[in-house]
DNA sequence: CAGTGAGCGAGCTTCCGCTTGACTT
């Protein structure tokens, strides 16, 4: 049979004997490899990872399920959590392509990652091309030719457990995204998200602010000796003599340091805390006293080198070495993968395959000599708890390494191959080994002071793979792990002098701000997300306006405190950093078959022993008080900052303020907020009303800027007269033309003089003004939309006049507006069907129902069949009560529970 | 967060995890 798809992958080792066997794995560039190890009875063609899943949208769910309630969920909730799978619309094609190669073929082999999704996929494989051939399940965690060979030889049969367990987790994950994240629409912002991994990934966020914010620093002293050795017999001259020392203990008393503090800036224990005055004292009496060698500690000093890249480590690494975010990454790092650079880069194991240890061990002693590979492989065991290891770890690919340089690769791809080649090859190599020595130093000041400083020092003897790799620092102040530090050589009571004795300030600070990589690194260890998603993670808490960066650094929003506190207090275990921990032993415990899923998400969804159910807990809609859980008091101020459909803002007894985008929350002080109020003035005084002597200003409101009027106050004791004369302040919003920096006196003056007094007609007063709608004239109840807003001062009342003899152009009017396109006649109804072009874009309508064409849908191509089904589909909707305008109501409830 | 005057087809937003391109910036 001659090769049918172009794509597909076939062996190269000539014709083989038997049946054709067609092998799906998940990724197309793994798929090629593969093929060359096969022989050519092997088809080997990818599935692009998953090719079903939940809808996620009411677009994607079919017709015959789209009345359900649970339709939109896509999990029957009520019959045993039972899952509704569509084909992902990007993957029909190539399910259509796996299912023309499944007609050549005498035997299937699914041959997807051996982990929970890969083992669904697997399945969802079966049930979507219905094979009438056998099919086999085949593993393997390296592309090395013996591995593939081996497991070719070795298949299993699908294990079924273990994606029930998958599909447990999928259906959880769908019930927590889709229930909670319609909360925070409604009482917070429409469009915002919670889910298992993101909502935790804020919380933490957040919570480092709070700590932040929380924080109180503490000042502290303490004091730095320059110090020089005695000078011995048989120096070369290239030892140093100088080095310096820092003040330990005064009277056997330790001095306080940084970590001796709590976050509240409470010393710790009974320590000597040195100020600016006692500390500038001490190091007075201390200077040209003698000194003294008290002890000296020596320790051998080993450091073994760091496992091979797993995508975390990878993602830390170029965050700190290259500047790449988590997602440029794994973009690099996928190109590399498919030009078979390196191999697969979402993984969470640090195995290497036996011909990688080979080519590294060999690589390295050829770069660096023999005497720096040990005499046994290092084997490197995974400490990510959930790993499921369906992968190698990140190395170069192939069975011999290419060096960077010839790989002709240039730029980023250049340098990401080269942190991972680098890394690999040190991860074969020796222990760096050497000394690491501790030296104390005492002397007396001359009011009799005990004063003992201490050194330490280390010497790297042999760097071993630190020559080759040497890993980044997130901490700027700490050592790189290849640093030396050379003390003199020294010996007990050898006296040494002090050159200079310098007190020291410090402060303590707060916890430093998650950047992308040690977010990623902090998931990991809770075991929260995958390889897969943590780049996606970011992205999805940077998108929903959660955090922001700065610099590197992840700051959250307020927006985000908003939302992390209504979890807290409403979902508290959902967010609860262990939730994903529970999950995932359980899901363990069913894949063990040792534990029903059925059971346990009952439990979650509906509840159980007076233990609320999730289903509840979103159905408690008037529990969630929409403003304490978008409310914050600024520390020690009765400030309280709130969380507005138009971004954060300060209140203070109901005077209020826009806080400034790009503000971290942290930074909100109380001297802060009381500037921002001082600053409030984003108001310009144009002037003055030549009438009424009243000034006149240019606001930004609401509903965008506006000019008012400044009344004089009200004297203290208003009688009922003038309390009833008192006037409101005009207002009005500027023009499109105006802007709120250039607008003047006399536009504002314009302005206020509105409404216009055009004349009467019919015996009542016609006038002109701007409106919520726009410009409009009015006349009693009537009233008719004006083109532009010039016309406001320009329109006469002919004009006025012409205006009401025609009928409103909107509204009943529409009615006359020509139809898009006509359909004909609808076959159920007999009624004539139009598409028409409304205010939330293009619909069809029968006169009667209406109903908007969908995302699918375009107005060019819709079909008579297709309009019928979307009124149908209104028609029993408007029906059952679950459409039209009864379900306005939940805007009012917003708008009411918010204020 | 200023508060003015209609009457109109709503429908959609969202999760996590597995994969690439096809898109736009």
């Amino acid at each position: 049979m001659p090769a049918k798809n172009g794509a597909a992958k076939r062996g190269q080792d000539g014709p083989g004997t038997g049946g054709i066997r067609l092998v799906i794995v998940e990724s197309p560039a793994k798929a090629k490899t593969i093929a060359g190890y096969l022989g050519a009875n092997y088809v080997v063609e990818s599935s692009i990872g998953h090719i079903r899943d939940l809808p996620s949208r009411a677009a994607d769910i079919p017709p015959k399920y789209k009345g359900e309630p649970w339709a939109k969920l896509g999990v029957d909730v009520d019959h045993d959590f039972e899952p509704l799978y569509v084909i992902n619309a990007d993957k029909k094609q190539q399910v259509a392509k796996l299912k023309k190669l499944l007609q050549d073929a005498d035997e299937l082999f699914l041959a997807t990652d051996e982990d929970r999704e890969g083992e669904a996929i697997a399945w969802h494989l079966r049930e979507v091309l219905r094979p009438k051939v056998p099919v086999r399940r085949m593993v393997f965690h390296e592309i090395t030719r013996d591995a593939i060979r081996a497991a070719v030889q070795a298949p299993r049969d699908l294990n079924l457990r273990l994606v029930d367990a998958q599909e447990t987790r999928r259906i959880l994950d769908r019930l927590y995204g889709y229930e909670v994240s319609p909360v925070l629409w409604k009482k917070v912002m429409p469009k915002l998200s919670a889910g298992r991994v993101q909502s935790v990934a804020t919380r933490l966020v957040v919570e480092r602010e709070r700590e932040r914010i929380a924080f109180v620093s503490a000042g502290y002293w303490d004091i730095l000796g320059q110090f020089i050795a005695p000078a011995r017999d048989g120096d070369k001259g290239d030892e140093p003599r100088d080095f310096q020392a820092r003040l330990v203990s005064v009277d056997g008393k330790r001095i306080a340091q940084g970590r001796d503090f709590t976050a509240q800036g409470v010393l710790r224990g009974d320590l000597r805390h040195l100020d600016e005055e006692s500390a500038r004292g001490l190091a007075d009496r201390l200077t040209g006293r003698p000194f003294a060698v008290t002890s000296i500690e020596r320790k051998p000093y080993t450091r073994k080198p760091y496992p091979p890249f797993r995508t975390t480590t990878l993602q830390q690494e170029a965050s700190r070495k290259l500047g790449f975010s988590a997602k440029h990454t794994m973009s690099v790092a996928q190109k590399l993968y498919e030009n078979g650079f390196i191999t697969y880069m979402r993984t969470d194991s640090i195995t290497l395959s036996e011909t990688a240890i080979a080519a590294a061990r060999s690589q390295a002693a050829a770069l660096y000599g023999s005497e720096y590979i040990p005499a046994k492989p290092r084997v490197y065991q995974t400490k990510v708890k959930n790993a499921q290891e369906a992968h190698e770890a990140i190395r170069p690919a192939g069975e011999t390494f290419r060096t960077p340089g010839e790989t002709g690769l240039s730029s980023d791809q250049f340098r990401l191959y080269e942190l991972i080649w680098k890394r690999t090859i040190a991860s074969q190599m020796k222990d760096a080994t050497g000394q690491s020595v501790s030296v104390r130093i005492t002397g007396t000041s001359t009011a009799g002071e005990q004063a003992e400083f201490g050194a330490s020092g280390k010497v790297i003897n042999f760097y071993g793979f630190l020559k080759a790799y040497v890993e980044g620092l997130d901490d700027p102040d700490a050592d790189r792990d290849d640093r030396e530090r050379r003390l003199p050589k020294l010996e007990e009571d050898d006296p040494v002098t002090a050159s200079a004795v310098n007190a020291e300030g410090h402060s303590t600070r707060p916890p430093a701000r998650y950047t992308e990589a040690s977010l990623v690194k902090e998931l990991e260890e809770r075991e929260i997300g995958r390889p897969s998603t943590y780049a996606s993670i970011m992205g999805t808490i940077l998108d929903r306006g959660y955090v922001f960066k700065k610099g590197t650094a992840l700051v959250p929003s307020y927006l985000a405190f908003a939302v992390v506190q209504l979890l807290e207090r409403h979902f508290f275990h959902l967010v609860d950093y262990d939730f994903t921990a529970r999950m995932e032993d359980c899901l363990d415990a069913i894949a063990r078959g040792e534990a029903e899923r059925v059971l346990w998400l009952r439990r979650f969804y509906f509840g159980e022993d007076g233990d609320e159910g999730l289903k509840e807990l979103v159905s408690d809609l008037d529990e969630i008080d929409a403003k304490g859980v978008s409310s914050f008091p600024v520390k020690g101020t009765d400030i309280m900052v709130r969380v507005g459909r138009y971004g954060p803002y300060l209140d203070r007894a109901g005077e209020r303020v826009n806080i400034p985008e790009d503000l971290a929350p942290d930074e909100l002080t109380a001297e802060k907020a009381e500037e921002l109020f001082n600053q409030m003035s984003t108001d310009r005084e144009l002037g003055k009303d030549p009438e009424t002597r009243h000034p006149i200003v240019a606001k930004a409101g609401r509903f965008g800027p506006y000019v008012t009027e400044i009344l004089p106050e009200e004297p203290a004791g208003t009688d009922k007269k003038r309390k009833k004369a008192a006037a409101k302040p005009r207002t009005a919003s500027l023009l499109k033309s105006m802007s709120l920096e250039t607008v003047t006196l006399e536009d504002a003056l314009k302005l206020l003089s509105l409404p216009r007094v055009l004349g009467e007609l019919d015996g009542e007063p016609v006038t002109a003004q701007n409106g919520r709608y726009g410009p409009y004239v009015k006349k009693g109840t009537d009233s008719r939309s004006l083109q532009g807003e010039e016309e406001l001062f320009t329109i006469t009342l002919e004009q006025a006049k012409e205006l009401f003899a025609q009928p409103k152009q909107r509204g009943r009017g529409a009615a006359s507006a020509p139809p898009l396109r006509e359909l004909g006649v609808e076959p159920a109804t007999g009624k004539p069907v139009v598409v028409k072009e409304g205010r939330f874009g293009p619909y069809v309508t029968d006169g009667e129902t209406n109903a908007s064409l969908r995302k699918e849908d375009q107005v060019e191509s819709i079909t008579i069949e297709r309009a019928s089904a979307l009124l149908a589909e209104r028609r029993e909707k408007v029906a059952s009560g679950g459409g039209g305008k009864a379900k306005t109501t939940p805007k009012r409830r917003t708008a009411k529970s918010r204020s």
